[in-house]
DNA sequence: TAGTATGTTGATTTAAAAGTCAACACTATA
DNA sequence: TATAGTGTTGACTTTTAAATCAACATACTA
């Protein structure tokens, strides 16, 4: 049940990388990598995590959720935007329909990027 | 530069509490209190701030907010709602307007409970 | 003025999270 | 069959967050 340590054992075989060559890469120990990926041990620290996806090429917060972690950034959204936390504690309750909606409103926003 | 050492202290002397007996209500050793007032020390862990806002009858949302700290809650919201974090990351540059059709949204939701 | 209530400070402790170290076991290969 | 490469396990350590304990200072009040 260890979602994090699946992932990791995953991506760390699709780079036929060794856990030693890893651990170094990250800066941890690479018992402990054996102990993530079974399970045993609890998912690293945000900034070994944010290495991994690094190494890995992946999304960082798609790996920090899957370690159970809420991305330290969200703490200054979720702290200096009164609506945030409101619309949080509302985020359950959307339909479809309304997620589509927020969706749209996202989307609108990635435009001013460019 | 306490927000929520100073917050405390207004709502303790709004209810002529002393820190002692405060203390005695959350849990923890009055001086303690003392330091959190202060700024000394670092706000408490979540399931004390949640007893203080109880005893105060505040949000303890804004209380913990004001500590600095995500709702414990929040973080089976972020890691369970796919778009969540995708909203968060957004959410900073969301326009007024933006944030206008967002609370309608949310407040169509509020219907849905009564 | 002795006692009671209040708040402050410095040194220390406890608990939880994040990790290391030492030793072993298996496999491949030179 | 030695040795290099890999992963596993159990006991221990380090780090950070969350607090306590002991001692004192000030004000109030019986």
């Amino acid at each position: 049940m260890s979602e994090f340590g699946e992932l990791l054992k995953e991506l760390r075989k699709e780079h036929r990388i060794s856990q030693r060559k890893l651990a170094d890469m990250v800066g941890i120990d690479f018992t402990y990598i054996s102990k993530i990926e079974s399970g045993t041990m609890v998912p690293p620290a945000e900034d070994k995590i944010i290495k991994i996806a690094e190494i890995f090429n992946v999304d960082s917060d798609k790996l920090l959720i899957a370690a159970n972690k809420i991305p330290a950034d969200f703490q200054k959204v979720i702290t200096e935007i009164e609506d945030v936390p409101v619309f949080l504690r509302s985020a359950s309750k959307f339909s479809q329909t309304q997620w589509k909606e927020i969706k749209r409103i996202i989307d609108e926003t990635k435009d001013n990027e460019e």
